[in-house]
DNA sequence: TCCTAAGCGAGACGGTACGTCTTGTCTTCCA
DNA sequence: TGGAAGACAAGACGTACCGTCTCGCTTAGGA
């Protein structure tokens, strides 16, 4: 791809963060965007069909920053260890980038659309790590997919809290309390032997 | 309040509801809902100062509507019996407005406001039914407004991901799974005596 | 005419001509009367179709009060003498009411209907006195209702002259300025005799 | 100048004077104008603030049309002869555009300012043509101000009279009788030599 | 003196126009 | 001659008035 081109939507990207951050992302207009940019309206259009384009686009590259620095350590998921690291990098993470996300999810006017999509990307991520954890050929009553979901959408729910509240708890006690809360019903539903003495 | 402000609210609520369905709430304009409703676009400028209030105004009525039916069930929390019915009326509840839920959670172009008022509707519901199971003097590692949100965002993503598929599930089904998944952790947050066999 | 309606038309005359001044006529709106009159809007519309009628009816109140000013001594109409009184008067009666009639005849968002009324008004006045001081079988090359008409406008246009700029001159002085830029030319359409010595 | 501005603005002037023709200036809106100019009505407000404005610009249009007219013969001023080709031509211009003209000054709801700028506009012709007959170092008792304004004042009062009541008399007749109420004043106000016999 | 018709306040409502804003397309002009 | 500047269409927004209506309350003036 053009270096130009790169360039371009590298600014357009942070622009739309930025703003987002000042006005929330609904009120944002694609000349604000581009001003900042110091680019013209019409080069917008270029490249993008419109905001929610450029939304997605940038939505993209935050979740696989997240990705990067959890990779290593995704798979060493082990149930008799209370700590799993992933799950503080998620906070970390969250906590960098705190008012980005405060506008992202919190903000009323901002759309379904991110929330839905954080939840979705973290449960891919689990029901990969789950999936590599189970036997393929063991048929279990609550299909992996749901399972993952849930887990995702209480991991999801605990982050916005805490981020509502102002981050209050260090990044070790809020996950230790997500894990505690979300590993139960995960381990029970999978039929996965149980942790010594939690 | 006047016979006439309260026949003409009622109408534009409605008309917003049946408009989501349709077209998704971002879409919809003011004009379209007084068109429907029958009213003049100045007479929704007389109940509310914009579009998002009247959404607020009629969310509060479907929630309302949700309460109501399972009001009475609530409090037989009863941890040594798997089956606890306002969840299964949680789903039904949906099914009942699956088009317009579909619409207002799913839809790209809706709030991340209704995510998070349904959430912390179920959240605070949570909370105040394991408050009055727990003796007020403990002191817990976890305190109870995260383990109700962890709760009520792992129901929440369940029930969007049952509803995302096509509602495949029966509702006894469904409910099972999520209490499965949540009841666990929250059973050992709080430090409940564990079910006999479940 | 019912006491109360004599006293409701009073008080919105007097809001509307005191608003006029302050605003000018078309901006002022019917809420700013009735608020100003101590009424309901409602109520305006019980008496007049539009704002234009209570303004007629305003206007017409005023311009008696200068009739009657002038009453009097319209008939002494002698060409032997350079001063004639009602002139004067008409330049007492604008300066007494210069705030008003400067929004009315200035204000650039006021109507032509009244700089037109008024013009015809002084018309009026002037044909009834040419016409009594000539013979009713001559005649004319120039019809009488022309040579009121250009007196009239030549002497409403130095008023207004006179008023934008001020009203540096005495009443007496630019009465007598207006006389003598009128009236050669009606003396010599009308056949006349001429002053002796101006 | 962009050749779109100048199409665009040409344009509205024309649909504005059309209008005010059919329907008065007042009650013609924005719309309206926009509509028969075939260009969206947001167009409108990039070139203009408000309707008065581009009414002032049409006005200013049309009056430019007038003096272009009158040029040539406006310093051909000479006492000595009744006919004076100006005012001809104004009461030939008044009559192309009487349609136009009745709207614009007969119309009870059209404003003040076109009447006043009418004036004031042939008071300022006056004006120069006056200061040029006369020594600049001779003081009068009546200020050339004054004696223009009055002058223009009648003269318009005619126009309007005669435009009232339906053009009855020709162009010369009704110039005539005009030049004749006005000049004898104006001659005595400013000490010019009378004329031999008019 | 009463009581009944009218005047009046309050305010919901339909309707219309306003001036502003944003989006996406298209054209002009300049470097 | 390619790209920015910006004109333009389209259309929603929130506001402001207008004129109409209905529902009560109050008050004037005839019975």
């Amino acid at each position: 791809m053009d270096r130009r081109v790169r360039r371009t939507r590298r600014q357009m990207r942070d622009a739309l963060l930025a703003l987002v951050m000042e006005h929330g992302y609904e009120s944002v207009t694609i000349q604000q965007i581009t001003d900042k940019a110091d680019l013209s309206r019409a080069t917008f259009y270029l490249h993008y069909k419109e905001k929610d384009e450029l939304l997605a686009d940038s939505l993209e590259m935050l979740f696989d920053d997240l990705t990067a620095s959890m990779d290593a350590s995704l798979l060493d998921f082990n149930w008799q260890q209370p700590g799993y690291k992933p799950t503080t990098e998620l906070f970390e993470h969250v906590a960098e980038y705190s008012d980005l996300y405060n506008s992202l999810f919190l903000g009323s006017r901002s759309l379904t659309y991110v929330n839905n999509r954080a939840v979705s990307y973290i449960s891919n991520i689990f029901e990969n790590v789950l999936r590599s954890s189970v036997p393929q050929d063991v048929i279990l009553d609550t299909p992996i997919d749901i399972v993952a979901r849930s887990a995702a959408g209480a991991l999801f729910a605990v982050t916005l809290h805490w981020l509502e509240n102002g981050m209050r708890q260090s990044y070790a006690d809020i996950a230790t309390m997500a894990q505690n809360l979300i590993m139960p019903g995960v381990v029970a539903a999978l039929g996965l032997p149980e942790l010594a003495d939690a």
